[in-house]
DNA sequence: GGACGCCCATGACATTTGTCTTCCCCCGCC
DNA sequence: GGCGGGGGAAGACAAATGTCATGGGCGTCC
């Protein structure tokens, strides 16, 4: 009978990922995808519709990210666990997926047995996360960029110019080249590109 | 009997997905998974072990890459079919691809079926490409950059400063410069940031 | 042999970037 | 009212970056 099915709603952008992943799944026993999106903006509402159990959020989506989702959820479907399964263990990511009320963060890298050997777990009432990437998103600490340094930094990825990002933002040539100086002293780095380079590989974006 | 059975290798880093693809491939009938391998070191040794009839070869991997890869098969295996199967369809993998005499170019953004299908197709002898990615790759034309500068740009990701990439490719700090520049010219656009991210783009690092 | 293209290197120059200091305005707080 | 703090902006300055012209060496192809 079908109430003993767990049910999964699928999120994923990669086609072929995700019909291996559905098709994966679907040879459990006891679990049932009901169903599967490739877009960020998708995930809310066919969770409403189709009430899963558990949602399987990757985190970069096209549209709303993952993690925007998993806080939709946490509020709108509060009795849906989440567990995000990423390509990338980037410590702010495992942050920030705790802060939305993911109950588990599994990297893309492990086996595929770890999947459902996870999804059972989280729905036992666990949380799933690895303990590598645990101790490094404590190690690595909070996010030191204030709201507009990220806006400024990720506006500067793939080359924009300093009037390029001005323009993206709002703001004064000048104002953005303070706002740069200021996030390439707190990450550490000499340039913008290496400080998006590390303030991506922190999940700080 | 075994020998009515295609087998396959199979090189994909990302462990889960490598998985997934195991599994599912070896629900089909007509297919064996012979051997899996994470990195593109190993690719050629247990080619060579396992004598696989197609070889399904991501690109980005640790070590050696897929195409450097499908050339070695080529030369040491030739009865071994290639099948590229890539995240990123760019014009400049493509062309790499056919050129290290791929028999097939698959991006994972479709479905599953896709792939067995591809597979067949290409056992039957014919040649797999998705017909825009083969305009696309028509139309942005052959790499327009020199060895010497894609060497330097390589060096330039993610921030490197000009005698970072001097020391690293061991010539003047000048030189690099004027590499860079020719490269900006090249690609159109207006630093190297740009110029990595276009190169990039084209698949032509 | 000459033309061509790539490789490597310099020097000069204009522009952009990164850093620092200072300033104004607005808000919250004692 | 006085006091700080943060957001936004500006100016000045040094360093890095991008452009251009020039020159030499080397290999290939006509």
């Amino acid at each position: 009978m079908s109430s003993e099915l767990t049910r999964i709603l699928l999120a994923e952008d990669q086609g072929m990922m995700r019909g291996a992943l559905a098709l994966l799944l679907g040879l459990e026993e006891d679990m049932e995808i009901v169903a599967q999106v490739g877009s960020g903006d998708d995930i809310l509402p066919q969770a409403l519709r189709t009430r899963p159990d558990i949602a399987l959020l990757d985190i970069e989506l096209p549209g709303r990210s993952g993690l925007d989702a998993a806080a939709d959820l946490r509020v709108r479907l509060p009795e849906c666990r989440v567990l995000i399964l990423t390509t990338f263990g980037r410590p702010g990511y495992l942050r920030r997926a705790m802060e939305a009320g993911a109950s588990g963060f599994l990297v893309k890298d492990g086996p595929v047995e770890d999947l459902a050997a996870a999804i059972r777990r989280v729905l036992a009432g666990e949380r799933v996360i690895d303990p590598a990437l645990a101790a490094a998103a404590l190690s690595a600490g909070p996010n030191p960029l204030t709201q507009r340094e990220r806006d400024v930094l990720s506006a500067a990825v793939d080359g924009a110019t300093v009037v390029d990002i001005a323009a993206k933002v709002h703001l004064s040539p000048a104002t953005v080249r303070n706002y740069l100086s200021a996030a390439i002293g707190k990450t550490g780095t000499r340039n913008r590109m290496e400080a998006v380079r590390a303030a991506r590989q922190n999940g700080w974006l």
